[in-house]
DNA sequence: CATATTTAAGAGTATTATATCTTAAATATA
DNA sequence: TATATTTAAGATATAATACTCTTAAATATG
């Protein structure tokens, strides 16, 4: 459902609001903590910073950091920042202008319970999601596993 | 959230339970009234009818039809069949093993949200989809419209 | 039996998404 | 100011999905 640049984009952000807000995190370190690659993990976090949802600093003791507090970004503005918001407006069945025209047949029941889905996504903050279970994975599970761990040493 | 074969085959899928049940359909007749590419089609049908939800028949009179009353074929199956299941099973952060070692952060709201998509999708058949609205599109609007119009002459 | 019609199956191409690499720009610190 | 560190931006590479084409198999009909 979610494209695996805003899942790992989330991630990200969840791990920021674990750690201290003052002070930038180096990519390089958030990337081995989430068994992401640094080149990719690296331009999720550029669009989110792109997006006004992350701050950075360039050089030494640099990285990123949340822009807001915790409780105040949603998984939606996550969300929207990464894919885009055509999970919360499109109709199921691809059609153009969902409900604009004549809507399909799956249109109301498919509408509600994407209102759910928005419901949820706009009242989960990333400060719900710090406080949550651990999602660093461990090497053996990880599907996010990097081949090659010596990237840039 | 569904692929574009998926929604192909859900839209091919409900025109046949808006026509006869008894004959078999053309699929090059499909395609043109869907605005879908003849080839693209034929796979997507094929795997509907590997399935078990649509019967073939090969030569002239040929063509597909559904293998089981309209009321007895759920959206779901049609979803299972071409996209899996992931959607219904997976974790939306990407964790492996959806609740089985540590539930991520989201489990809880999740798996409520999911089980919700769930039974939309096993309650609507395609009998509920076929007396619907129409699905065909204008070639004016649809997304579908295929360049070169005059395929298989 | 020969031919035309139609789906099946597999191969091939195109487009998009994912992931990596390289170079540039900013900045701290010696 | 020179160097090392770090993100930004753009180019390249790989993988997945979408789409097309070709050939084979089944079958109706003359
Ligand atoms: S028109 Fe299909 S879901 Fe709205
Ligand atoms: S573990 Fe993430 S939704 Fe179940």
């Amino acid at each position: 459902m979610l494209s695996k640049s805003c899942i790992n984009g989330l991630r990200a952000s969840i791990l920021l609001a674990q750690k201290e807000q003052d002070e930038f995190i180096n990519i390089q370190k958030i990337s081995s903590e989430l068994n992401v690659s640094f080149y990719f993990l690296t331009k999720i976090l550029q669009q989110l910073t792109s997006s006004g949802i992350l701050e950075s600093y360039k050089g030494p003791n640099g990285g990123v950091k949340l822009a807001q507090n915790p409780g105040e970004i949603t998984f939606r503005d996550i969300v929207i920042s990464i894919d885009g918001d055509h999970l919360l407006k499109e109709c199921i069945l691809g059609l153009p202008g969902c409900g604009i025209e004549k809507p399909c047949p799956m249109h109301e029941k498919w509408t509600a319970l994407r209102g759910n889905l928005q419901r949820l996504m706009e009242d989960v903050t990333l400060k719900d999601l710090a406080n949550g279970n651990d999602l660093r994975l461990s090497d053996e599970i990880s599907p996010f596993k990097s081949i090659n761990l010596n990237i840039r040493n």
